[in-house]
DNA sequence: ATAAGGGTTCAGTATTGCGGAACGACTATT
DNA sequence: AATAGTCGTTCCGCAATACTGAACCCTTAT
């Protein structure tokens, strides 16, 4: 599947190792992020004066920070992707209705990858932010994925990055998951009970192409306490659906 | 003012040149990237192939893609701004309000980078993209920055970018952009009439925090057939100037 | 079948990244 | 005011590694 690279560019891995520390730091100096990485602190120097030569970085009164061009790269990957255009109205719409968190993520290199999220005011504060990565089988909106992605893709993915337990509701076992992602294709939305984030869940629909190919996923998330019953059976699922398939509609028509 | 360095690492700098290619492309094949930059083509399968591994690329069927990945940095940097927070629910009123395009922009390296963007359906459609880069001496964005910002700095950013003419509009002359600066001053907003875009005119303010440094500054756009007498020397000003104000105020209570 | 085109691999060479140690700028401490 | 400590920057020799052209392999088209 993913071919190792014969010929790989240390200093390429090396550049983005340093550049994660930065964002792990919350930016730093040239020494904080020497020991934090464990690498002498004239490497990373090189390192860092490079990259704020090219002004990928910026330097702050001594602390390098990560800069807002890699705004650039993110935008153009976004949309360059089939459903955002299309699904981001809808995914706001979805959070304004139901007064809830809403999400899109997409599948890259086997896990998840939010693209936008829609905010309300009522909503509950969460830490995801736009371009975090997650596990598909831990979060509803990932097993919505999972759910219509063909098998051997599937036993591909779990083959390389395993089923990690993220909470202590997180889905540790092939079998159990192969079951629930069955359950997912007949319901045909899915449902993360705490499984990524405890007190959180989720209700996620795939957003399938005219060609059978799914493009992503959406979903609405809230605390448990208010996730219950009905509401959290019927109502929100219902929305869920509903906006996936307005998103189907829309894709058709471009 | 920005020290060369003087152990620069080639293949940090090659890396984004690699990266900047795939986008310019909008993603593509080893031998056409190869070709597009003038290197050989192992060289470039080397890095697009560590890229990958890292996960920073995709490959989709034969071509590689920017991956979505960078929406993580971008996010990150932009939320560590004093401003973004703030400042979007308000741009985002702004674009509704008028019925128009509106900005926000802060200063990096001397450039001014595009931090949001408030849409509404009556608007026109604009290229720019958030991320993109423009220089501060030909949009009202950045004008409105450099007036806010000590002489030395705005002479050394003069000096390191110099005033290119983006179109005839442009501002190209020191004095002519001293004087305009100045005039920013006393009004309090600044005017783009054709000089980033053509057929588009700009009005922007800037955001000065409470201890008088310029932290952005925010814009509403649209087409010159549209913006002229009162509508664009009063309302238009006016609801700019306004919404910084809210800013402003908002910024002080957090 | 065969040619064409693109992706991938290989291995020799010299470029260049690496890292220890010294230097200089700045701050805090007494 | 002198000094110790901290951190960013510079320097330079050595070894690692990035670079490259050529060969190889695979898929597609004719």
């Amino acid at each position: 599947m993913a071919g190792t690279a014969r010929n790989p560019v240390k200093s390429a891995r090396t550049t983005f190792t340093v550049l994660d520390g930065l964002k792990e730091l919350n930016g730093a100096g040239v020494t904080e992020l020497a020991t934090h990485l464990d690498v002498p602190k004239s490497t990373v120097h090189s390192y860092l004066s490079t990259l704020e030569e090219e002004e990928w970085v910026v330097k702050d009164d001594g602390e390098y920070h990560i800069g807002v061009r890699f705004l650039e790269y993110g935008a153009h990957a976004r949309s360059r992707t089939d459903v955002y255009e299309i699904a981001k109205p809808e995914v706001d719409r979805l959070a304004k209705d139901t007064g809830n968190l809403s999400n899109l993520l997409i599948e890259e290199h086997g896990r998840g990858v939010y693209l936008h999220r829609g905010e309300d005011s009522r909503a509950i504060q969460v830490n995801t932010r736009v371009g975090t990565r997650v596990y598909l089988h831990s979060t509803a909106l990932g097993k919505a994925i999972l759910a219509n992605l063909p098998d051997r893709r599937v036993e591909a993915i779990l083959d390389r990055h395993g089923l990690p337990e993220v909470t202590p509701n997180t889905i540790t076992d092939r079998a159990e998951l192969a079951a629930e992602l069955e359950g997912i294709s007949e319901r045909g939305y899915a449902i993360d009970d705490e499984e990524q984030v405890q007190g959180l869940r989720c209700i996620s629909a795939p957003i399938v192409s005219a060609s059978d190919r799914v493009l992503g996923s959406i979903s609405v998330s809230g605390p448990t306490h208010r996730f219950k019953g009905t509401y959290f059976t019927e109502t929100i699922p219902d929305s869920v659906m509903e906006a996936a398939n307005v998103i189907e509609l829309n894709l058709t028509y471009s």
